[in-house]
DNA sequence: AAAATGCTGTTGCAAATTGCAACTGTTGTG
DNA sequence: CACAACAGTTGCAATTTGCAACAGCATTTT
């Protein structure tokens, strides 16, 4: 496997798992009767405890308007809290009830049994070369500037 | 990086990569004046050159009344032909027009420079190791089964 | 040949998602 | 105190989406 003179290959292969992943992250979602935005909400707020508004939003990429409905849905659905901050009342803090940590658990549960899976699934000898790969590759995105066709330099830090 | 007994790592740089692709792709579909589910079915048509819309709309995990809604759009922008199959006339031929081809080729164009910067920005000795396990990755990814929370079977084939 | 079945694609409809802009209420600054 | 800045909410309109019913064509059955 020498001679890698282009980017096809890797966007080739990107392509495939994000299109697989991006479906499991569907299926996820659909089968705890919350929506993939909703799912995705319940998995930040369930690793961070306690996050605002606007934050969440930037998180998640979405407007705050959007967010903001997105709670209310979840708060309706008793997954989540939504309480004023007491130090500073523009802000509300946004937890998760006992129900939404139910949820949280089981998604973050299956997703750690399907990557097990996956993992287990690598040839011993492999297992150490895919996830320093998957760490160099995470670094270079993370940092990386993407300029698109109409030259608008796009960031995504 | 040694004793790798759970998926958490690669759920997480997994989660990284896709997320920062997700965007990545996003950006790509607005910058056009299409929609990301347009620029989806403009890049698959591109590719086979030429599709009929239920395949289209496998492709891409749409209903296929979705998918028709879509090719009209396309059509009304003048980036996609659609006509009657002449040897089955139930099936329709999509093709791209001149217009849409050059937008593809404009997306393809900008992800292979994308993706090119990316490996190049992986060290000489690593690129081989990297494109590898992506490709190891993908033999798994494209060929197991998940169970979701409710023990549902889904499955990615 | 006629009828029945099955397949491809389209449309009516209703629900959900989303972003923009305007708004309320709170905090910090000059 | 007045004013600007900020967090979050709501009105609104556009878009997206899937389900179900439908029309047209092709294949199979009778």
């Amino acid at each position: 496997m020498n001679n890698v003179t282009t980017g096809s290959d890797l966007r080739e292969i990107v392509r495939i798992l994000v299109k697989n992943l991006g479906l499991l992250e569907k299926s996820e979602a659909c089968c705890c009767g919350v929506t993939l935005t909703q799912c995705h909400a319940i998995v930040e707020i369930g690793r961070l405890k306690e996050i605002n508004l606007n934050s969440l939003a930037e998180l998640l990429n979405l407007n705050k308007s959007t967010m903001s409905r997105t709670i209310d849905n979840l708060v309706n659905q008793s997954l989540v809290l939504r309480e004023v901050h007491t130090e500073n009342r523009r802000y509300i803090r946004i937890k998760l009830t006992e129900k939404g940590n139910v949820i949280f658990r089981g998604i973050e549960q299956s997703m750690e049994s399907y990557y097990s899976n996956v993992i287990s699934l690598v040839s011993g000898d492999k297992k150490d070369q895919v996830l320093e790969s998957l760490h160099i590759l995470v670094g270079i995105v993370k940092t990386n500037k993407f300029y698109n066709i109409n030259g608008e330099l796009k960031n995504y830090g």
